[in-house]
DNA sequence: GTCTATACAAAGATAGAC
DNA sequence: GTCTATCTTTGTATAGAC
């Protein structure tokens, strides 16, 4: 029996979620509407609604996806063994350097996190658990590289991961809010000497 | 003649502005209204409308009221001769710890900042302005400590202080999101001993 | 699945009485 | 300065035809 894949959606569907999430990212959850999606994707507002019922169902299904793209995409950097740890943050840190190409995205969850008290119930479950296991997940990248030499930073993993992401999520925000892509080049600099420090 | 001193505005005024602050720090811009204003203040939407005619006048003036307070204490500080540079840094972090000893807001500006593309243009602005001079004060700060030998990091001043404030604003940030104290607590040890490496 | 039409509430804003 | 009343637009959502 071949593996159950995980059923994929309509072109449609997928669709209003590319656009929910790129507008997510640019303007944020509260400041978006079916109108928005509506119109980028020439198609009614009532249509939309057939796929996503109410705006916590669409919020929910970005995310649901979103975190599941994320989860993958660090499990297999976490499992490529012919990386060194400073690799492995290397490539880490590449999707934040292409949000910050963009001149108005900021990562989902930042944005979302932004925002996290005006959004429906579910939606905000999902956020917070997305920040708790990217945390682990960085905790362990920095357990990995403290742990052959290649890394010697102050404090315990977990809290030098809390610090990191920190970092970056700040980083982003600021580099949009002000313009200036030193915000988050600058930053992943400092975060790099800090890793490294003797 | 007496020095003209900053028109004080009624007391209404201050009350709405007070309220609008407050819940711009916990929900954002976007997600809060008159009504919100309205119902906490105990008067009508129209009556804050005499106020501040539109909900941009209300956000500039909510902003650069903030502003106002904002650089004054900053200066303050700069100017207190009797403080070492890591003292200054202390002082400069006690307003992050006291917002992330409440649950839901965070910094005005990091707020704003998360929805900058929702914000009309001449409160975008303000925001912007802020993070300028925001991050020029502490990069003179970061200068003046390493000049003196208290202070020894990597990188240039301005390069630093771009990356003190981003981890700050994005401890500020996912401290609420995870509403673990931690987050903003670590980051700050971090950034300390970043300061002070050797 | 997509459409038109519509319901309903909320938001930003104004007019005019007091 | 604050009120009631009202206007207009937008947002979320549903009903029912195609």
């Amino acid at each position: 029996m071949p593996p159950r894949l995980p059923q994929p959606r309509s072109n449609t569907s997928e669709e209003i979620l590319d656009i929910a999430e790129m507008l997510i990212e640019t303007r944020g959850y509260s400041a978006i509407s079916y109108q928005d999606i509506s119109e980028q994707l020439g198609i009614r507002k009532a249509s939309i609604h057939y796929h996503f019922p109410s705006k916590t169902d669409l919020g929910a299904a970005v995310v649901e996806r979103y975190m599941q793209r994320f989860e993958q995409a660090l499990a297999e950097l976490e499992g490529d063994a012919s990386k060194t740890a400073m690799q492995m943050f290397e490539a880490y840190t590449v999707p934040y350097m292409e949000f910050a190409d963009t001149p108005d995205r900021i990562c989902l969850c930042g944005a979302l996190a932004g925002e996290i008290l005006a959004l429906p119930a579910p939606v905000r479950a999902l956020v917070q658990r997305h920040f708790v296991l990217h945390q682990e997940w960085l905790a362990r990248l920095l357990r990995r590289g403290a742990r052959s030499g290649e890394f010697n930073f102050p404090g315990q993993p977990p809290r030098m991961a809390r610090h990191v992401l920190a970092a970056l999520q700040g980083a982003l925000l600021i580099k949009r809010a002000t313009g200036s892509l030193l915000q988050l080049s600058d930053t992943i600099a400092m975060i790099r000497s800090q890793l490294q420090s003797h």
